[in-house]
DNA sequence: CTGAAAGCGCTAACAC
DNA sequence: GTGTTAGCGCTTTCAG
């Protein structure tokens, strides 16, 4: 075994063995024009004798430059945001780029705090998904202002002016909505995050517009907002009970978000309510596991892997290329899976 | 808004600003008790004003040490691993530690390459959880004989010695068949991941000690493994396929990881196959919608987030204290759910 | 209580 | 083709 402690050999290790200079050996290593092909191979063999690797601190600090990228999504443990990440890791890596990830619970506070973190890291970009508390985008104006690439994601501001990556929610929303109408439904209930998200406002909007295409009249109490994003169980209980325990009972739910989707489902499994008969369920969700659901789950898809892959080529883009281009907005297609939570079969 | 392009502020233009010299001002921002109320209360304003923050890269290279941490997963995309990485964040996130996450996607050359790739990052330290290829920890050893603190966790390696993080899989594939056991299953089959992966190892124990106990004899044949961990689902289709098609057909299964369980579920719907009746099904799955899936499916559950703080806490404690502990092997129990799966009611 | 100077490991002008 | 030198931003002796 290996002497213990060794400590990480440096340039300087290479160069006195080979008693040549530190620079002569960088540029040796870094496959320079002006150095011998003699002198290359002798520096390269004693590298790899010496396991010399490069202290990417020093890099950073020379170059300004760290080769790596901050990501903030509000959990890791979501499917939606694990395939994203997936999708970073991806392209990151195959580019050379290490990725750090924080996450911000759905706090504001922790986003500020996250975000000075990774810019105190010298990260030379940034793929951030706000969170449903944000409001403004001062902090990430401040921080394109010092010259941080920053790609948002899912949920984005129209405060910042950036590339953007977003799934087309209001397409979703409408098409699942109308599906629900098409299958029979009319007393359509809305459960959905934050009032103040992006893609709250978007889905809300594909929802109604689905609603008054076919002329159903849009009923304000059949929207429930979870400020949290239904990250407790609880504000999705709430939700739920005031919907089935008014005067006017919605005879379908379509749900906004992962955490919503299945939670609902679970609580009205709890309370015996047949699916889809008594009441018809749709939701967005990224689970891989919704055609195995009991009932079997309808839902609204993000292409969470190709979103995260997307806005990682976008971001490496603009750290790469200087130039500051058009900012472009992607918009994926969502898929709308029909399953047996809203056949009812009427 | 802020000026464009505007570099991020150094200890030396707060020296310019507050007339005092770097030294000084790196003092009183670190609280020197040399340094008088008044200059640090100066000092403080200064830099926030400039809204100063120090540079990572340069703290990194001055100390030697990056307050990051590596993190080597299989696939983020599991809920498993999911859990652990929020575990791992939220305990490094409060002890001021960054995480690098990167994947192997089951490969032993990309594990090689992500462990090159973090060591050059001047990581403090390692969290790994090897591939199902992964046969000898050379490649670790090296690591750890260069003072690199390694902590193991989920698919560890006996030829090393450091802190290991596990969860308790042989009671719990021993809790798990044992169960199948009484609700009157005999013929068990068992569909596990790469045979040298050294939680297949634990669990196959725990279900070949549950049959022996039982007077049940070990039918070879009702053993599969799938060398890929089930990352694709050919070879979970595959296993499957050979156990129904056999002339001694299974009466129940019992599943060894996350993706291999879910599949079976889906595939053994698919094929129209009655669940618990005609097969019972039971397995490993950290999903949090076992309770919902039809039929809701029994479960040996591993306590993921708990498994990645702790492994957190043990690798921080190994940086900070550099005093070379004892190493220790912390087992978590795992939870056996028993939902209707495995409820043949006979 | 404050400042000058050295150095972490690397790279890139600029010599020779 | 190779070497010298300066400097990225920070901290820490050591002097004053």
């Amino acid at each position: 075994m290996t002497q213990l402690h060794q400590k990480a050999a440096t340039l300087q290790d290479v160069a006195d063995k080979t008693g040549l200079s530190r620079s002569t050996v960088s540029k040796a290593l870094r496959d320079s024009h002006e150095i011998s092909g003699k002198t290359k191979k002798l520096v390269a063999d004693c590298a790899r004798e010496l396991n010399y690797h490069p202290n990417l601190a020093a890099r950073s600090l020379r170059y300004g430059r760290s080769r790596s990228i901050g990501v903030v999504v509000s959990e890791i443990d979501n499917p939606f945001f694990a395939q994203v990440i997936n999708g970073i890791e991806s392209v990151a890596d195959e580019k050379g780029y290490s990725i750090i990830i924080t996450q911000t619970h759905e706090s504001y506070e922790y986003e500020l705090r996250s975000l000075r973190d990774l810019y105190s890291k010298s990260i030379d970009g940034l793929l951030i998904s706000v969170t449903t508390e944000t409001q403004d985008a001062e902090h990430l104006l401040e921080l394109k202002a010092r010259g941080l690439p920053i790609v948002l994601f899912d949920r984005v501001s129209d405060k910042i002016e950036a590339h953007k990556v977003i799934a087309d929610n209001l397409k979703g929303a409408y098409a699942a909505t109308c599906h629900l109408i098409q299958a029979g439904y009319r007393k359509i209930a809305h459960i959905t995050s934050s009032a103040n998200a992006s893609i709250t406002a978007e889905r809300l909007q594909g929802y109604k517009l689905a609603l008054q295409e076919h002329h159903i009249e849009l009923n304000e109490q059949h929207i429930k907002y979870c400020p949290h994003g239904g990250k407790n169980d609880e504000e999705i209980k709430e939700a739920l009970a005031e919907l089935l325990n008014s005067g006017n009972k919605p005879d379908a739910v379509f749900t906004a978000s992962d955490r919503i989707t299945t939670t609902t489902l679970a609580l009205l499994r709890k309370n015996r309510i047949r699916i889809p008969e008594e009441l018809g369920l749709l939701g967005f969700t990224n689970t891989h596991l919704a055609d195995i659901l009991n009932p079997p789950l309808s839902s609204v898809f993000q292409p969470g892997f190709e979103m995260g892959a997307k806005a990682t080529q976008l971001l490496i883009g603009q750290i790469e290329n200087k130039r500051t281009e058009e900012f472009e907005t992607v918009v994926f297609p969502t898929s709308l899976f029909i399953r047996n939570s809203t056949e009812p079969g009427r």
